[in-house]
DNA sequence: CCCTGTGAAACACTTCACAGCC
DNA sequence: GGCTGTGAAGTGTTTCACAGGG
């Protein structure tokens, strides 16, 4: 799922919106040899499966297990066991046949292909309440991503420590993460900010972002975006809960309207109180004409 | 991949019945044309998008526009227009040729499909950073989800309003939740009270999920998941960034693997590929209760 | 023409099932 | 016997390209 794709433009600056410059090509089939041509690349769902994986050993790792057969880590994982092993295929062959895998082998080789024998400096933008659940999250669980750098427009925190590094103003974004060699870019800005941030990251020579705020992103091609959208994962659940339902044919109309739309009213006026870069709305979403 | 497969095994059993790989579909009526005939099944990638079309509708109506076309909506949502056609020929044809389509209309046949119409009470577990920012989020993505019940363990927060909403305690999960109409719930616990939480989530008849904490929930089949999990996204963009650096692996051998990461297929010009299956997963992130 | 809707082809991912090694 | 590694089959998703209505 998810879902990723952010198509762009690599016009280096933002918008343009539309420039709907699709070039179709004509006729006659055009082609593309790089089917084949894809040798040793991992799957790029296998790759988000590696990680699940690599917490799952370490899990075990501090059990003192030191072996483990595809089954156990198949099912500690959510996985079946048949996927486990082609995911592990991918990136060589470190299991013992009749025995399983070695804990501490399979941690290594999983870390060293997913590059975490590197440090990634992460800065995080947009100090509210994600932002701070962001900064404290600290280490990590599988350390390897230590956050260096914060922002935010809030002339209130400039100085101020969020689990114990010191908040920078935004427009200082480009020198900061230049000099503190940051490598990912946590946008949890609201919506209006996001795209100017993430042009400032870029700017700065950061080259994946994860962005929190429910908007889609434009960015150079070299930039690797990730977005984490949770209107998108309620609507998905909706979307599920709704299905069951009436899990019988004939689905058209689901009651005739029900609706309650109007109500809300509620909603939570309080909400916004001047977190000046709050967590990552999401709006979106109206409910019907 | 969503989290279908998460928890309970049901397999296990299986094997020679149908396993015989043969074609079972001889002639005859009924039976196996499964995938075909199942006649309206939105494939579950573009559901994900549909949310992300919706949300970009919105912005369009706000903006007083009235139609859009495939192109236009594709660039704004950063797919490709033949991939959004084919998304919303999933729903009905609300389109007109030549034209485009009309933004209300789209916005109300999206909002049914995904079963938006009707209200879904959301329960926010573990009331740390995250757990604030999610009570905070107020209405929530614009109205349809609002948050209706916050629980966690330290005494201090009881009773003590988040948003709006007084905190309630885990044990009083199954009631309140029962009470209240909950459909979702959110898990923002350390990892280790996080399986717990889910189990009185589900007793309390709530069943779909979604999980902040980074560990594989065990659910019934019937119980919807979906995970957010920041360390496996983090992971990920690392992977990419260490891919890119050195176009030449030296793990196991490696083949010419040519190309870059980036070029990708030819075809569209822009747009990047990347889309695993599932849709955004998230992850983790631990706040404590 | 312009633009949607969609069968069909291409491609990606998952599952099966079994050969091979411990 | 138990378990890994993997070709091959199966299923899901994306892209192509064009029929057809306004």
């Amino acid at each position: 799922m998810t879902a990723h794709e952010q198509g762009v433009r690599s016009d280096s600056v933002r918008a343009t919106a539309d420039a709907s410059s699709e070039q179709q090509q004509s006729r006659e089939t055009v082609e593309v040899p790089a089917a084949r041509a894809r040798a040793r690349e991992i799957p790029e769902a296998a790759v988000a499966r590696l990680a699940v994986y690599l917490r799952v050993l370490s899990g075990l790792a501090d059990q003192e297990m030191t072996t483990v057969s595809s089954e156990e880590l198949a099912a500690a994982a959510g996985v079946n066991s048949a996927k486990l092993r082609k995911d592990l295929s991918y990136i060589g062959s470190y299991g013992t046949r009749g025995v399983g895998y070695e804990v501490a082998v399979l941690i290594g080789q999983i870390e060293r292909t997913l590059g975490l024998t590197r440090k990634h400096s992460v800065a995080v933008v947009g100090i509210g309440n994600l932002g701070h659940a962001l900064a404290n999250y600290g280490g990590f669980p599988g350390r390897g991503f230590p956050v260096s750098a914060l922002f935010d427009l809030d002339p209130d925190l400039m100085g101020v420590p969020v689990g114990g590094i010191p908040v920078d103003h935004i427009d200082d974004i480009v020198e900061v993460c230049a000099e503190r060699e940051v490598t990912i870019g946590a946008i949890a800005t609201p919506t209006k900010g996001a795209q100017d941030v993430c042009d400032r990251l870029v700017e700065a020579g950061v080259r994946c972002i994860l962005n929190f705020a429910p908007v889609v992103l434009q960015v150079p091609d070299e930039v690797e975006v990730r977005k984490v959208d949770l209107a998108v994962e309620m609507q998905i659940l909706s979307f599920h809960v709704a299905r069951r339902g009436s899990e019988t044919t004939e689905d058209v109309d689901s009651g005739g309207a029900e609706n309650d739309t109007g109500g809300d009213v509620a909603g939570s006026p309080a909400a916004s109180r001047h977190m000046s870069a709050g967590a990552a709305p999401v709006d979106g979403m109206v409910v019907r004409p």
